[in-house]
DNA sequence: GAATCAATTGTAAGCGCTTACACTGATTCG
DNA sequence: CGAATCAGTGTAAGCGCTTACAATTGATTC
């Protein structure tokens, strides 16, 4: 029987309400072109057919589609879903919906899904980071598509973004840390390939030991997936090499949670036997144990900004502006000084 | 210049390779019913103008979008994120996109965005949990949109689920934590109402007292929102009442953590002062300290039932069975025997 | 009372695609 | 050798909406 939906349409709302479709559309867009009295009416018809407006045929007709785009690298961790979840807020306010896919750090991935959800309609895009294959670009551009680049900031780009600096932001992390007696250090780093984000950070700690008079180039790093696994993983491999260091950088919170838990299965205490930073300062690295120093980036501002930005554009409002946001170093117990107390 | 964007379409293509529109479709949709010469000569026209199918005007023609849209409580923590993941995975392997939305605990809103993404043309829908509005359901029938329940198992039902028994998964835990000589629990739970796994959670607990000869009733529960602060804080109010409890249950890891998290800023020692035990066992239970007690739930392959189970409908070849998946209780440190040793 | 105008409403042309059906020429077979 | 069959292609009718434009209405003005 529910073999023939007989779903509602504009068309039989209209036929019900006794009035033209075009009418029956205004009621749903522009309340203030019709009367208080045919309103009630189609409203009524609305109500008693159950009618609910197709999207797709909307979007065809209107070439509009409310609907934001926004591709992350993974949703696994919580490392985007704090910034994507004010996103998504801020889009709400403005009456925009979001669409999510997840690119699982793949560029290919990545590409494919720009292109699927800008054929799905949608207003504006939002991405992680700025590296990513020109045909993207170009293809953004000729389409005409609003594109917001979140959670990074490089000052010679054209392209309109939030975020900050993750190159100045490890600097400084590194620099305390340096600051702190600790010379020899090593780091964990997601995969550099395709990813500015991990590139800019562990570039920061190279700038740093450049400062201080300390080779960069001799500096171990580990690349690895940004998985707690792959954190612990490249913490035991660090731990067995000849010159242990004294402190480990990773390159985000989720690797070091991986680091501080293999530490502890090798009988290793944190921070005294080795100190651990992270990155993002998302939940997580306040209930580790010890608690982790990291770098504070202000996820829901990030999230919120880049909606109100992306919105703007979207309605010729902004033409899409350069928005670089402060971090903050959050010392917490996972970084110990060297120097004699 | 670009105001134009002139996207290309299946009109410029056909002109372009000298064949009808229909024949370019045919090369998109059914390419073995075209000759090799043509397909050929359209796949160069396809190429050279950069033609992307407007996937609006595809699911408006087709009535098929092969897309299946799910919604998720939350995607601010780990809970769903693994499973979800193996859904979308498995969608892929046959073709299927996956549209995300979050309703955030919340009813009304999860009810919005099933009209929403139906609306869209979803061709099938993922939901959390069985409890809600009977008018949804109601819709969900009339317009003849396969759907699955997960996380969640209840024999009685009629709709096609996969999951486990939330009850009788908290109850053999309960039972393993009377038959460690506990006889004092408290409970934190995520918000019961509009929650039927969190309910059945909780029954679980209650069940398993009355069978010790306990009296379930007497059972100090605190509901709060599933997160580590909500966790924190219910905990501390345990702690403060008179008859202190030995073992604290909790709802999910998230509050488990949260607890653990309190108890140790309380100066309480994990698990000789006060034991605790979680539900999910995500990632983060393990990494806990001390590791956490909980149930482990088979995310993953939850996930790709629910994916392979939902196509089958979606594709008329089945017609929603309900599947019961295994628990396994994961003990670790967190929790802790009260038996003389 | 005719003319003018703003406020409402209706008419109908698409938006870019899929697909039922019709058509073509080549191949097969009684 | 004509009929039947078939692979490959084209024709054209929508899918459910929005919106430019035309038409109608009633009120207002002179």
């Amino acid at each position: 029987m529910p073999q023939s939906p007989n779903i509602p349409t504009l068309d039989d709302v209209a036929r019900a309400a006794g009035v033209s479709t075009a009418t029956v559309s205004r009621c749903l867009n522009e309340k203030e072109k019709v009367s208080q009295k045919t309103l009630a009416h189609v409203m009524q018809a609305i109500n008693d057919l159950g009618y609910t407006p197709n999207f797709n045929a909307r979007a065809m007709a209107a070439k509009r589609t409310h609907t934001i785009g926004a591709i992350i690298p993974t949703m696994e961790n919580a490392i985007f879903a704090k910034g994507l979840q004010a996103f998504q807020e801020t889009l709400r306010e403005s009456g925009y919906n979001l669409l999510v896919s997840s690119s699982v750090y793949q560029p290919e991935l990545e590409a494919e899904q720009v292109r699927a959800l800008v054929a799905r309609g949608a207003d504006g895009l939002l991405l992680i980071g700025f590296e990513r294959d020109h045909a993207t670009y170009e293809f953004l551009e000729r389409r005409g598509i609003p594109t917001m680049l979140a959670w990074t900031s490089i000052p010679e780009s054209v392209h309109a973004s939030v975020g900050f600096d993750n190159c100045a932001a490890m600097r400084r992390l590194a620099d305390r840390v340096l600051s702190m007696g600790h010379t020899k250090l090593a780091v964990i780093s997601g995969f550099i390939k395709g990813n500015d984000r991990a590139a800019g950070r562990v570039r920061g700690i190279k700038e740093s030991l450049s400062a201080h008079g300390l080779d960069p180039d001799s500096l171990p790093i580990i690349e690895t997936h940004y998985e707690i696994e792959g954190g612990a993983d490249a913490f035991e491999e660090l731990m067995q090499t000849e010159h242990r260091p004294t402190v480990v950088m990773c390159g985000n919170d989720v690797l070091a949670a991986g680091a501080i838990n293999r530490a502890k299965q090798l009988g290793l205490h944190v921070p005294d036997d080795i100190s651990i930073t992270g990155f993002d300062d998302i939940e997580l690295a306040s209930i580790l144990h010890p608690p982790l120093t990291t770098v504070h980036v202000p996820h829901r501002q990030m999230g919120q900004i880049a909606a109100k930005e992306l919105i703007d554009m979207v309605e010729k409002r902004s033409s899409g502006v350069m928005r670089k946001l402060d971090v903050r170093i959050e010392m917490r117990a996972s970084l110990k000084s060297l120097e004699a107390e």
